[in-house]
DNA sequence: AGCACGCCGACT
DNA sequence: GTCGGCGTGCTC
């Protein structure tokens, strides 16, 4: 017998699957989802591998699996599904995409561990790193000594041995059972037996701080006692049950016509007093059913709001929180209380969507809309996908739930693929005012806070309320903008802003060739008022310090506080809060919901005019971000005061048609998928050839592309870099295959199209 | 020659 | 990720 096994070697040339014999006693155990160590490379190194596929026949074989160390397969059916999904995206490390699959405490890190075996033979330098055992475990910093060991092992000096580790130790607590009570003779030893008065076990722990250790080793030693070790759990605190708010009369009927043994996409659109109490109501429904339930938030610094929110209304249940901010120790002990079926409520960020449960019976994604489910570096993976076909395959149903749909949302509920549940408020009080930054500029207003922002801020503080500031994030690529006429220079070919690269003073088009020099004149009105868009918030935060002397004033942004931070600040605010918050839209993100009265956006063209194909889309989230958030009022300042996405507010039907419309046209998403593909290679003339040879090579396989057009840089670490666009339906291995990297050209790809 | 370093290709 | 094999350049 044969298995196919993937190494766990994150590189592109083991991105493959290795096949090996398996031992004759392995034959009747061995199942696809089992890690194996597997001799690897001339040197049969050992290496973790997982078994992908079972089979009688190859040609590739010729050596044997070491180890098969699972009982059990450690990854079901499910999990290869999702693999096949992830590896769609092109150039996809195989062993990456299973390393976010494995639970961590799965995970195996190689520690390398040097025994000194002659003395007389390594200098004293070297015999200092040694401890009293002569071992020693090589760390990162020690790397620059390996080349010297190697050649001391040679002669056999010192001997080196590569170990397999698990990242996680297991904590086991040490129980003491009474085995035999009439073996003891002392006094004390009786007292000790005497303690158990009929119970089974005691902690080991407590009995040695009552009587000493030597005593319960003794008891031990002559088979009085027993010990017994059981593995940690986290500690069930749970109590009574709480009985829900009941549901409105509205909201009875759209509950009632949930499939809760399904599979089916809910979005329910409204995140307020409705909305909650109709996710509460299907959360209770889930666990009533003896099922677990599936959480997910986009940003970090959420997790514990909700922890705290859920713990609240489902005393009776176990709730826990994965986050890549906990320990390995943490996560492996949620994910086994989430395999035994003891916590029924998982929250979690997007790694969560991973994660390993009993019996799942629903998931919920929590602010749909958000930017943040998508990676942005590392591996990429599509969220919403994965826990669709979880869903799916589970016959359960997936709930979204946003304060604003997002255009794929419109799209999928116009397809009849998602059922719509309207939360949305009729009543809507928060009083929005655009302010026209043109205007306060010719009336000699040069300031960052227009005349109408000003005075609101000065009521909100007179009143003793809280106002929130928010400037797009600094570093962000940059537009320029005429600040009298708010004329943005865009590519002709595509009605992208152009960029603004200050070193050579150019303006540039992310997807097409187009560029053209920077002037200050605009072309438009003549005026020299064109200027680089993208003040910072340090400037901001210095302004308001002088206008504002007494006042407090807070930073919110993720560069300058941690999760745990961030989530203290939004919980200890209230509305009656005499304070003013600046940040960055991450500010935006909606816990700080009724505990802020004013928000002022300042800027609005910095989150209008990004250079991406769904800038619109992306301005739109950010300003009803704002508006969620918004109690009593929300001020945009904009130099472009007619912009469609600001007029999409009050009118949502009109902008989802207008854009979709426009996506059709430019077969954009969500008809088209799109990637960027990045080639590199030392000579600028070949990087071009080959960026057209490829172009031509993807249109014969109906792939639409865009390019190339050069990178910025154009040059780095000696490579010039070229990008393509691509659009397409669906991947097929072919294409993949002309996506690989040769031995002149190097190809990265990017899901995000964030390149430029 | 001996050693240090860096690059390349292969791994079932 | 890690090895050997190779080339290069430095030093005794």
């Amino acid at each position: 017998m044969i298995a196919s096994v993937i190494v766990d070697i994150k590189h592109k040339e083991i991105n493959q699957v290795f096949d090996y014999f398996v031992p004759d006693t392995e034959v009747e155990t061995i199942k696809r989802g089992m890690r194996v160590i597997v001799p690897f490379t001339d040197h049969n190194i050992e290496r973790l591998g997982l078994v992908v596929e079972l089979k009688n026949e190859s040609d590739a074989a010729t050596k044997t699996i070491k180890e098969v160390i699972d009982l059990t397969p450690i990854l079901s059916d499910e999990f290869f599904i999702l693999l096949d999904e992830m590896l769609k995206v092109p150039n996809t490390l195989i062993a990456s995409a299973i390393e976010a699959m494995i639970p961590n405490d799965m995970l195996m890190y190689y520690i390398k561990k040097i025994t000194l075996l002659d003395e007389e033979n390594v200098d004293t330098e070297l015999k200092s790193i040694f401890n009293t055992k002569n071992e020693f475990i090589l760390k990162k910093k020690d790397q620059n000594l390996y080349p010297k060991l190697r050649r001391l092992e040679e002669k056999g000096y010192v001997k080196i041995e590569t170990i397999l580790t698990p990242k996680v130790k297991k904590e086991y607590i040490t129980y003491l059972i009474l085995k035999n009570g009439s073996l003891v003779k002392t006094d004390r030893h009786k007292e000790i037996v005497s303690h158990f008065d009929g119970r089974y076990k005691i902690l080991k722990k407590e009995l040695v701080e009552i009587y000493g250790s030597s005593s319960i080793k003794t008891l031990i030693k002559n088979g009085c006692l027993e010990e017994l070790d059981i593995l940690k759990r986290l500690e069930d605190e749970t109590t009574e049950r709480l009985e829900l708010k009941p549901l409105k009369d509205k909201l009875q009927k759209p509950f009632n016509e949930i499939e809760f043994n399904q599979f089916n996409t809910y979005l329910i659109e409204g995140m307020n007093e409705d909305s909650r109490t109709f996710i509460q109501h299907a959360v209770r429904k889930i666990i009533d059913q003896g099922q677990q339930v599936l959480v997910l938030v986009p940003e970090k610094f959420m997790v514990d709001h909700y922890i705290d929110l859920f713990k609240e209304g489902f005393k009776d249940v176990l709730v826990v929180g994965i986050s890549s901010d906990q320990t390995y120790k943490e996560r492996y002990l949620n994910q086994e209380s989430l395999l035994d079926n003891d916590a029924r409520i998982a929250i979690g960020t997007r790694l969560s969507v991973f994660t390993q449960f009993k019996n799942l019976g629903g998931i919920f994604i929590l602010f749909s809309h958000d930017e943040a489910y998508y990676p942005f570096e590392g591996l990429y993976y599509d969220p919403f996908k994965l826990l669709t076909l979880r869903a799916e395959i589970n016959q359960i149903p997936l709930f979204l739930n946003t304060h604003t749909k997002t255009l794929n949302d419109f799209y999928q509920i116009d397809l009849g693929n998602y059922t719509y549940i309207d939360l949305k408020k009729d009543n809507f009080d928060t009083k929005i005012t655009l302010v026209d930054m043109k205007e306060e500029l010719k009336l000699g207003n040069t300031k960052m806070l227009s005349h109408v922002l000003r005075e609101k801020i000065d009521e909100a503080l007179t009143l003793n309320k809280n106002s929130l500031l928010v400037l797009n994030q600094k570093g962000l690529s940059r537009f320029v903008m005429c600040r009298s006429c708010s004329h943005v220079p865009k590519d002709p070919a595509t009605d992208i802003p152009l960029n603004y690269i200050e070193k050579t003073g150019m303006l540039r088009s992310n997807l097409t060739k187009y560029q053209e020099h920077f002037t200050k004149t605009c072309p438009i009105c003549g005026k020299d008022s064109m200027k680089p868009v993208g003040a910072g918030i340090e400037l901001l935060k210095t302004y308001l310090n002088k206008v504002y002397p007494n006042e407090t004033i807070i930073q919110i942004d993720k560069d300058t506080l941690s999760s745990k931070e961030t989530y203290e600040i939004i919980k200890n605010t209230t509305l009656k809060d005499r304070k003013i918050f600046i940040g960055t839209q991450m500010a935006l993100k909606s816990l700080f919901k009724d505990k802020i009265s004013l928000v002022g956006v300042l800027l609005a063209d910095s989150f209008l005019k990004l250079p991406r194909f769904d800038a619109n889309e992306v301005g739109f989230k950010i300003l009803n971000d704002a508006k969620h958030i918004a109690k009593d009022d929300l001020v945009i300042q904009a130099y472009d005061s007619n912009h469609f996405v600001l007029s999409a507010l009050s009118s949502e039907d009109i902008f989802y048609k207008a854009e979709l419309s426009n996506r059709k046209v430019s077969k954009l998403p969500p008809f088209n998928e799109l990637l960027q593909i990045r080639i590199s290679a030392e000579s600028y003339l070949r990087v071009h050839q080959y960026a057209h040879i490829l172009k031509n090579k993807l249109a014969l396989e109906n792939i639409q592309v865009l390019g190339p057009i050069d990178a910025t840089p154009l040059k780095l670490e000696n490579h010039y870099r070229v990008l393509l666009l691509m659009k397409y339906q669906k991947i097929e291995e072919s294409v993949k295959s002309l996506l690989v990297s040769t031995k002149e050209f190097n190809i990265d790809i990017n899901k995000n199209i964030t390149w430029y």
